[in-house]
DNA sequence: AATGAATGAGGGTTCATTCAT
DNA sequence: TATGAATGAACCCTCATTCAT
């Protein structure tokens, strides 16, 4: 690993380095999708690489690494994408939480792998992940909308839009969560879903989120949507 | 071949025989659970059992066999279980609900070992699993409270229990799907959304519930709990 | 394995037993021929006889004895077929080497599996039998003509049926050794010589005798057959 | 992946590659002639080389394309020996056919190893091996010799040096399938046979090679040798 | 930066055989 | 005589990783 120093051979290198990281990256990720994570070997990924096994260790030491950048890509995509919607957005907290799940349902819609990603890091990373490696990640994507959402829901409780016996704290959290999960199952469980259940995966999704919005609703507010 | 006579021989030989296939699932199970179930080896499992490991394919034909068996039984305990709640309870749809809810709190609360073993099988299983194999399984513990939950919205809708514009299959499998979601993931990441949250895991799928049911119930019903 | 006393029991056993042993070799012949001797586990044969693998060891000490006792059967049979046509056999040296290789393509076209064993047996265990085992097995056959069929070649050269620059010992191994060859190489090819020979493996063998004949013959003997 | 380069290090590896293989190969070889094909181990190949048991995977994928390999290596010396002789022949049919005879006499003196791995191939691995590959493997070696060979017999037929009455295909494949057989069986049985029969291998196998030839000849025809 | 080669450690599974009942 | 249970010893093969070039 060359410091980034300003020699145009450096320059060069670095931006083959990152090309060459990338490549290993999406090998990865499609393969840790089709196959699941713990199933996929170092040899695997490179077969789709057209890289070397050897040379693979230039740039990741180990499978670890390879899973921990994914999830860092993911982490930090998502996290712009939600800030941007939160930022251009000017109701009341209903509207952003609404547009909270739109979001998430964009995700499950468009982008099913990154859920599926994130549903298998949670299966199989959750119990033994270590605990500050995930507290520097979540500091460098430094998620303030999240941290806002107490407050968001404060907010609703205060401007009559949501119930006023939620406990803005375990509201948010438990929403979240269900929603999440929801979301997630979803993911995992594709087609498979719709094939027991006879409805698209949107609708489900879109269902649930309905309802616990129903949930959160002030018993007097106006219809929702 | 003898098939299933009385004989004192084959009665001994059955008991000891279903005492080992006891032990070696409970090994199982628990690595399974400690350190997930594809990172599990056998050799692991007998180092458990103290049975030797050629003496374990007296029982089970490979590893998959074990998941499936240990599955098997969840499921089967599973749908017992439910099935005793719905029997002896008369009350309107959203109280049948809501039981069936609180059962899923219990097993996350007593048995979240059961319920992280489910969230692993849907997350590393879910996509290849052979489809006749499940099939086989559901027919064995034939849940009929299942099949008739979407009968018990529509009651719910005609009794003015719940909301009138419920559609009664999809708001079914949707919630469903968002609960067991969320039950799921919580038992996942256990302590960890405890530290995070800050808040115990029962409280935080009980809000769901509550927020979920809040959700279904008609607007003019009379307070909830 | 109970001496062979004359009280009923004895008798009855001694008939249970027989049938049990033969079973067993049936099973084992079957599958030898199907998968080749060295590939079929004892797990196998048992498999087809409906005895449990324990139960195998009280009839036959280990793979090899099987192999052995099929040997033997089969040394057995062949040896009353042959010795039979030789007795009722009348003619000069020719007639009765012609005979013998008649009954060669006898085996050929309606017991190939026979034919087959042999040859598996010639490749497999040729080289580290233990001689005595056989010579024990071949004076408990007692071949007397194959003794005599030095003579045979002798007294054909002298009745002018045969070539008169024959070496009789070397011409009698020497051509049994061939048609023997020819047989097991056609048996085992079987119909992957018929697709690539486009020629059934009876004709083949029949050619191949009739050369061989032909080339044994004396010059102004009468035309053969 | 680098083509066949012509550069230093690529030269120097594949020297490197071909003679790890070919150690392996002899090894293989040697301990399928001396036990029996299906009864060698990959860990005995590996201890008779030097080599680790997980780098002959980075050479061959399993125990069956070590058969293959050298089943290769001997078609195609044969292919070309063969090929040579026929080449610089020119006399008529019957002193080719003798010669290619010959050859075959050679190979069972001199490398009977190789002769005891064809009769192990055939009854081994006859019934099952795989259709298209023999025949790629076949192309490769191209035996055009053996395709003239029928045409050599007609022409035997028509200059008079052979029978008048061989049907030229069928007369081909079966003496080639008898002299194969006989080569073949000798050199299994080995010792064994020069034990029972009194006779030196060669010996024997001369004067199956008289006879067969005798009896091609035509009546009239000079003296053979 | 790239890679050919090697390999220790372990993976799952099979097998012939023994033994107590 | 029959057999359920157990098992040591292999067996083939995969994998992540290292290292010299």
């Amino acid at each position: 690993m060359p410091a980034s120093t300003t020699s145009t051979s450096s320059r060069v290198y670095g931006a083959h380095r990152e090309r060459q990281r990338h490549r290993i990256l999406r090998a990865a990720e499609k393969l840790f999708d089709e196959l699941g994570i713990d199933r996929v070997s170092i040899a695997e990924i490179v077969a789709e690489t057209g890289i070397r096994q050897s040379t693979l260790y230039e740039y990741f030491a180990n499978k670890d690494e390879i899973v921990w950048a994914i999830l860092e890509e993911l982490m930090v995509t998502a996290s712009k994408d939600v800030q941007a919607i939160m930022e251009q957005l000017s109701g009341n907290a209903l509207a952003k939480i609404t547009a909270l799940f739109r979001w998430m349902e964009e995700e499950l819609v468009h982008h099913p792998e990154r859920v599926r990603f994130m549903a298998q890091f949670d299966a199989l990373y959750a119990r033994d992940w270590p605990a500050e490696r995930l507290i520097t990640l979540e500091e460098n994507i430094n998620p303030r909308w999240l941290r806002s959402l107490g407050d968001l829901i404060r907010e609703g409780i205060a401007d009559g839009s949501l119930r006023s016996d939620l406990d803005p704290d375990l509201t948010m959290h438990s929403i979240l969560n269900t929603v999440v999960g929801s979301q997630r199952r979803l993911a995992l469980l594709g087609s498979r879903v719709e094939e027991e259940y006879r409805q698209p995966v949107d609708r489900l999704f879109r269902e649930s989120i309905r309802i616990v919005l129903l949930g959160l609703r002030a018993a007097k507010a106006g219809k929702l949507r």
